[in-house]
DNA sequence: CAGGAACCGTAACGTACGGTACGGCTCGAT
DNA sequence: ATCGAGCCGTACCGTACGTTACGGTTCCTG
């Protein structure tokens, strides 16, 4: 008996209250790194630290319900695809690529990564689970339909959706993501994601579109 | 007066002992993650912390020394490049690409640049520019003259060889950095990372090769 | 209004760890 | 043989922070 694929999709249960204090706990995760102590948050919230105890334990659940609490947040809605032109597969191609560069460059992706991968060094929670299973894990679960309708229609051509998956991913993301965690500022504007989305989505297509019948392996 | 570009460049006057110290940071950085003490180090070396304190000032002055330390010891061999033609610079490119997943994929390098990902959060200290600088910017210097002899050659085609750069570096590396950084295990054995590389440089030819004249902005 | 649950603010405790001090050992120079 | 520099081992100090305890306040329920 096979369990649920992605056991973190069970709904959590979170007053408003709480939400509140795990909004506070994200505001400064994104101000202030890691540091985040259990009576900064407390301040921040404005509650005790007696109740930040009761409801997450410890200061690894809080750390957890709060990145559960954004990834909670960040649903990308998936582009519909009846069946697909080459114009509107193009689009939601394009969409996607812009949705992620949106993600990864924003303040609370980079600081939501950087405790995750500090975590993931000594290994003792999930949140670099978590984090990959709502972000990378799950941007593929909602590109590869579109991938295989693309497929299915003729206008794209490729051996697995996986492979494909992960080379559109590395077109779109490159080293963005790294530079940013480093703390390098590679300049992600409003416009450098547009024009990075449709290049990417050019370059996608030059590769594995049905065009011309060309593609590497 | 500008200054020296990449002023870590400054050799670092180390005795022998200083680096079996290093080393020593080194590998509890890789077991232990950033959880590295000043006892630990000093446990593991066989030195006092007295002696610590003494040659590298203070905690973050020992990190980037460490830092510092396996940066210099990974320089990686340039691949020469007379007069390229399609065969040696097809060549080239595998051989970057290879050397560069090997690289991401290590221990070291994922144990590193955690914790430079880890500081970089709360901006104290330069450990994230020192990576970069002698990760993805070094390898980009590397291989810029290469993709600039191909294109004088005739067999590339861009107009920006930092683009270019960038979009080979997708094709490489694509989501494995951030996976591992994130504890999750895509399966970097040698053969994928063979495999990975004759597949990048293909991609990369065919989107930048001069063979059919087409290439994506 | 009485009783109690939930929660706030704060004080207190224990511990881990960065940083310092110091006594003893080794070894090369004189 | 003597001296001193450099280093080891260890004990020690101060602090930050996770965690717990507790008295006071609010608010809901009967």
């Amino acid at each position: 008996m096979v369990t649920q694929a992605y056991e973190q999709e069970e709904e959590q249960k979170l007053t408003e209250r709480q939400k509140d204090i795990l909004d506070a706990a994200l505001r400064l995760l994104v101000e202030d790194g890691d540091n985040l102590t259990m009576a900064a948050v407390a301040r921040r919230a404005r509650c005790s630290k007696e109740s930040l105890y009761k409801w997450f334990g410890d200061r690894d659940g809080l750390l957890t319900a709060t990145v559960r609490w954004q990834a909670s947040k960040v649903r990308v809605v998936p582009v519909d695809q009846g069946k697909p032109d080459l114009l509107s597969l193009s689009e939601s191609l394009e969409s996607y690529a812009r949705d992620w560069l949106k993600v990864i460059s924003s303040d609370t992706s980079v600081a939501l990564n950087r405790v995750a991968i500090s975590h993931a060094g000594s290994g003792r929670d999930k949140l670099g689970e978590i984090v990959l299973q709502n972000g990378r894990f799950a941007l593929a679960a909602r590109l590869k339909p579109v991938l295989d309708a693309g497929k299915r229609a003729g206008l794209l051509v490729f051996e697995d959706a996986e492979t494909a998956f992960r080379t559109f991913f590395g077109l779109v993301a490159r080293d963005v993501q790294i530079r940013l965690l480093l703390g390098d500022w590679p300049g992600m504007t409003e416009a450098a994601i547009e024009e990075d989305a449709v290049r990417a989505t050019k370059q996608f297509l030059a590769l594995h579109g049905a065009g011309k019948g060309q593609q590497a392996k």
